[in-house]
DNA sequence: TTTCGCGTTGCAAACGTTTGCAGGATGGTA
DNA sequence: TACCATCCTGCAAACGTTTGCAACGCGAAA
């Protein structure tokens, strides 16, 4: 019987075989890198590879083995260059183990995230990678029930918690929060992200804590909703509106600060003098704007990396526990916030 | 034999057979949606299959299909939105037909790309998309010879173009340069863009040839070299220490674009008044800058579906030709550049 | 010369599907 | 009742590897 299109028939291990006069088995074994083999065998071997130009089909060596050498990496979107050098991370940590990366991107359309996830975990990848899931206990059950390798990135809240990679995101907008205020500055805004994103919800809390921990008031009109987006960010422009506008404004992520820039310059004022602007997670982009951006780093090839090498232990050995790692965040101070100059209303 | 490590051994088809007192045939006709079922086995099997929780194993799949959904990706960094956006053209062609994508990021090092091209191009990917490859000469012999499909995306020159998408680079270059020439300027400086990529030298030739249209001479002090990073944009300060300093600057992408405007703020000078800065790409990014960038727009989605479209194509009718897709850039008029203000020097 | 052991080699089964072919059931028509 | 077409269904082979097990060859030890 014939499956095959058109397509001409591979050269296989078998044809190779013959090429060389020896057993099947024995090329796979050179393939392989095994021993025991004789070294002129090996040669005959290997000059039947080139002759016939044989290169291994990897779908087959899966199916045999049990096991693809391939990860599954589910993101939101390639549009900043903060999955980005996730992603890089991730691939640094990939590479030395011959591992290659299937890639889905989700848009944050929780219907495709469930159904990338099933079809996946079957025979495709060995393991998953999450990033910033929307609402993974939807559909990771299955995952759990059958024992798949995944573990979750940028994700905080729910039970999942304890595969997950993430950073100290409370901590770093506390700091965040603490050195605008030890600047000077009394009346901050706050750019929130997704809401339905656990992160967002713990900066949001950790900017109001700061606040009622130096005994200012949280103002609810200060804390304009945003999406992560820069436009989201440049439409806190709105909060210039005020009759008592703020002095800084700090962004839950980079982007958004970007956004908030725009507006404040578009406004006809200063970033760093009449107000100041802090961001949080430190793309690269965020030391080439201008001016450069104060913002919280977060270590994101580090995370990349964890993520991917708690990953690879897990399916190397399934008995070895997943657990939480939370990497530090860093406040990175650069031009965007100053002290703010003495007021003029009130 | 048992080769499977601890992991319980998965469901099959023909367990699903069992629980469902049909042959496996049946069950695999099912999942594949094939007519001449009774509709009551049908449903018996749909039950059988929820209940065990089966999802089908793609590698067995893959391997008895002789195809496997998948396509790979070589794209040379995930670093800018440049990338992202062709990445999300692909993503939207591909996602109808039930492909998938497998990601590699080469880093341009051309030791990676050669590598990961031959690993892909058996049995893991049916076909393979190579954006802005660096010298796809040096290792794409061996796809061609055994027939494998793949297009170039973002490539130009050598005999390749006839299986790639890309836009009208020289055209774009012209029309920027005249259009700077036009609004009055006549010391426009270029920053080239990596000098191993055919695309920058269509891009410096059309600048050049603009200028000597227009009866301007071209000055090699005003010839930056970058790479395409931001950073090497920002070096194009450099530029602005001749005697006398260009009135405007036309980077090859907008990445540089952006350094180049960091560099003439950091010099206390104003873009679009005291020099003019132009972009080339239209990255999502340009219209966010401040002040948006005038820049050439490449339809990078559009770019994404047509090379994905081709390869389809080709994947499902390998007689059907692969040809060179062209599609046109366009000036996007926003406000870095202006007149040149009356000179100060000369 | 016989025996033992070890380094090599090959056979065959298994991985989990898809699909050509043929056989069985069913129902309509002569 | 016999026959034929049509609709279903199942068997078995094929996709290209990996690997447990058994057998073989050969030199060293007895």
């Amino acid at each position: 019987m014939q499956h095959r299109s058109p397509k001409t028939r591979n050269t296989t291990i078998i044809d190779v075989a013959r090429e060389a006069g020896v057993s099947y088995t024995t090329v796979s074994r050179v393939i392989n890198g095994k021993d025991h083999i004789k070294p002129d065998k090996r040669e005959r071997v290997r000059h039947a590879m080139d002759r016939l130009g044989y290169v291994v089909n990897q779908q087959a060596r899966s199916l045999a083995r049990g096991r693809s050498q391939v990860i599954g990496l589910l993101v939101p979107d390639l549009g900043s260059s903060y999955v980005g050098e996730i992603v890089r991370g991730i691939d640094q940590a990939l590479q030395p183990v011959n591992y290659d990366v299937i890639l889905y991107t989700t848009h944050r359309r929780l219907v495709k995230e469930s159904a990338y996830v099933t079809s996946i975990s079957q025979g495709l990848a060995d393991g998953l990678i999450l990033i910033s899931p929307t609402d993974p206990e939807m559909y990771v059950s299955s995952l759990q029930a059958r024992n798949f390798p995944f573990v979750l990135l940028d994700h905080t809240g729910s039970n999942l918690v304890d595969r997950s990679v993430g950073v100290t995101n409370w901590r770093g907008a506390y700091d965040a929060t603490r050195y605008l205020i030890d600047l000077g500055h009394r009346r901050i805004a706050f750019i929130n992200g997704r809401s339905d994103l656990p992160a967002s919800a713990e900066r949001l809390a950790a900017y109001q804590t700061a606040l009622r921990d130096s005994g200012l008031c949280v103002e609810e009109a200060l804390i304009w909703q945003g999406d992560y987006g820069q436009p989201s960010g440049y439409r806190s422009t709105m909060l210039l509106g005020l009759e008592k506008p703020p002095t800084a404004i700090f962004a839950a992520n980079d982007l958004m600060a970007f956004g908030a820039m725009e507006a404040v310059r578009e406004q006809g004022l200063r970033i760093g003098h009449d107000i100041s602007v802090m961001g949080f997670d430190d793309i690269p982009q965020a030391a080439q704007v201008n001016p450069p951006l104060t913002t919280v780093r977060q270590p994101l090839l580090e995370m990349g990396r964890a993520a991917a090498r708690m990953l690879l232990q897990h399916i190397a050995d399934p008995s070895h526990p997943l657990t939480r790692i939370e990497l530090e965040t860093e406040l990175v101070i650069r031009e965007s916030c100053r002290p703010p100059a003495t007021r003029r209303t009130a």
